[in-house]
RNA sequence: GCGCCCGUAGCUCAGUUGGAUAGAGUGUUGGUUUCCGAAACCAAAGGUCAGGGGUUCGAUUCCCUUCGGGCGCACCA
């Protein structure tokens, strides 16, 4: 529809300016009702190149407007807006559309299938997932839905930093806690790790529990005297622990990659040549340096440390490396806004390599904190992490599909304020149940009409002329730009925002209009919209991950 | 001190590349059910878009600056 006024705006334009082909024409769906059904500022634009009255030349080009029987009228409004009013059978088309194309509507091809990796979540295996990790999972996870409605060919990756020094403390706390010393003990590891967690690990360890993660199998050994053992008992523990608490969220990665497997292939030694070689680096007080400056970072940075160990970036531009050679021309790394320090340096570490890589690749989204409130008051322990609220705690209290929906549906570069008691409210106070109870009343109305559902696809629309027929119509034939334009910005907050305004419009209109009346023609219209309605609503959870359900 | 993010109604937040009278929810006040699910709807009230400059036909949106909050600034990850 876009493309069809678009293209008449176009036509228009010829007969005013010379060049009109290269005006770029921007149709929006005004915010009012009363401005019709799309509007264009296109005379507004043309001001001052024509030094005309913006209403004048607007006046003219409505005018010179190729007629079309799919636009009832088009008005000047306003400084010089062009408004433009659609017939109803051209609104009618989105319900028709909509029952057509079913689970797929509001889906595209933009994306061409190409292959595009959404890292998320991506916790070090040194505790159990928190809140923050959590929101990470719920909106890289809306991420990859929405790349994935958007045509691409998406990879859903966590990586695993199980090498490092945040390893050895987590050994060391373990190794601590298994010898009974307590958190605070005089000798327990000074940066140890204190959460209840690592005595339980512990203890598993001493029973020579086996562990069963996503890949591996590991069973303890028991003894005090092996640090490998510990480490790989303990790293295999949690690494099992956070893939419950992933399950506990519903969400399932293609790919898991570690860190350790980097350095036992010799992919880090070979990216650390590489570097060498490109000519940016130096020794200097014992250590081997990267000219990161040379690549707007705004000191250099440290590789290889005095004792020899290389420091976490450089496995992490290998891994990054490794990420363009397994042919991710897109890439998007969801993280906590926390690390954005490392973006430069490993977009740095990756200009460095001089092996093509886009300056700008990969692509990152960055989530702020969130804080956890009950009762008014903000909460900071679990009784297993000590210092942190889990994901676990959370899906128990609330729920999943309340969890989700609050961790998405806030914009990611601003601070997120989770109100358990709200969330768990089974209220009206609840977006979540807003948006379902939209879903199951229309299930329900369908149920009571026993009618054969697929026919609606083809009944006659004309009966539809209501107001609020027209307001809900044009919210459904929103979908297809909110699905294209979140997928584009990477913000599927715009998501869960638009199945709020689709349920209220919903509501409202089944507050005020009957639709199992007796009128046979008005009925079956009424229901082949709330139907499309429903469709949409389905297809928009099924975004966010959260359920839609026929009966709550 | 430097860098990044944020500041919109009492509270929690929307506001796509600059557009028309800045919107929801919640809270407050008042109304709606012999009728498909009231977990709903309707109405009222609530604002210096943090403050100040600038860019232009037009700024919540872009630029500068001040203030306030968060996060970074390791030979940790």
């Amino acid at each position: 529809m876009k493309a069809l006024i678009s293209n008449l705006l176009l036509q228009a334009a010829h007969t005013l300016v010379a060049d009109a082909d290269s005006l770029h024409i921007i149709l929006e769906r005004p915010k009012s009702a009363a401005h019709g059904d799309f509007s264009c500022n296109l005379a507004m634009m043309l001001a001052k190149p024509l030094r005309q009255n913006p209403r004048a030349i607007a006046e003219q080009l409505i005018q010179s407007l190729p007629p079309n029987d799919q636009i009832e009228k088009v008005e000047v409004a306003g400084a010089g807006f062009i408004n433009f009013y659609l017939a109803n059978n051209t609104k009618h088309a989105v319900v028709q559309a909509i029952l057509q194309a079913g689970d797929h509507y509001g889906h595209n091809q933009l994306g061409k299938g190409e292959k595009v990796q959404v890292e998320f979540v991506s916790a070090n295996p040194t505790g159990p997932l928190h809140v923050g990790h959590g929101r990470g999972a719920a909106v890289g996870d809306c991420l990859s839905r929405l790349l994935a409605a958007n045509g691409w060919d998406v990879t859903r990756e966590f990586y695993y930093n199980d090498a490092g020094a945040q390893i050895d403390n987590l050994t060391k706390s373990v190794l601590a806690r298994a010898q009974g010393l307590s958190t605070d003990d005089p000798s327990f590891p000074e940066n140890g790790y204190h959460g209840e967690y690592i005595a339980d690990i512990a203890s598993a360890y001493l029973a020579k529990t086996t562990i069963v993660a996503d890949d591996l199998q590991v069973t303890a050994s028991g003894d005090l005297s092996d640090i490998e053992s510990i480490r790989h008992f303990s790293v295999a523990y949690l690494r099992h622990e956070q893939d419950l608490d992933l399950r506990a969220f519903q969400i399932q990665f293609d790919v898991f990659s570690l860190e350790s497997a980097l350095y036992a292939s010799g992919k880090v030694d070979q990216t650390v040549q590489t570097l060498i070689n490109s000519g940016h680096t130096y020794e200097e007080e014992g250590a081997l340096w990267l000219r990161t400056t040379d690549f707007e970072d705004d000191k250099d940075r440290v590789m290889r440390k005095k004792d020899g160990g290389y420091t976490y970036f450089v496995p992490d531009v290998t891994y990054h490396l490794e990420k363009w050679n397994r042919g991710f021309t897109k890439v998007i790394n969801e993280q906590g806004a926390d690390h954005h320090s490392t973006i430069t340096r490993v977009r740095a570490g990756l200009q460095a390599l001089n092996v093509g890589i886009p300056k700008g690749w990969p692509d990152y989204v960055l989530h702020q904190m969130v804080t956890v409130m009950r009762g008014g008051e903000e909460v900071k322990l679990s009784k297993r992490a000590g210092s942190y609220v889990t994901l676990r705690d959370l899906i128990e209290e609330v729920g999943c599909d309340a969890t989700r929906y609050f961790l998405a549906a806030r914009k990611a570069d601003s601070q997120l304020v989770f109100d358990i008691d709200l969330a768990r409210s089974q209220s009206n106070d609840n977006p979540v149940y807003y948006i379902q109870y939209a879903h199951a009343r229309i299930c329900s109305v369908l149920t009571q009409w026993e009618g054969e559902v697929s026919t609606l696809a083809a009944i006659d629309l004309s009966p539809l002329t209501s107001t609020r027929e027209t307001i809900l119509m044009q919210k459904l034939a929103e979908f297809p730009d909110i699905v294209e334009v979140s997928a584009k910005e990477l913000a599927p907050h715009m998501i869960a925002n638009y199945l709020k305004e689709c349920a209220s419009e919903l509501h409202s209109y089944y507050n005020d209009t009957k639709f199992l009346v007796d009128d046979r023609a008005t009925k079956l219209a009424r229901l082949a919209l709330i139907c499309a309605t429903r469709h949409v609503l389905h297809n928009g959870c099924t975004l966010l991950g959260v359920s839609a359900p026929n009966k709550m």
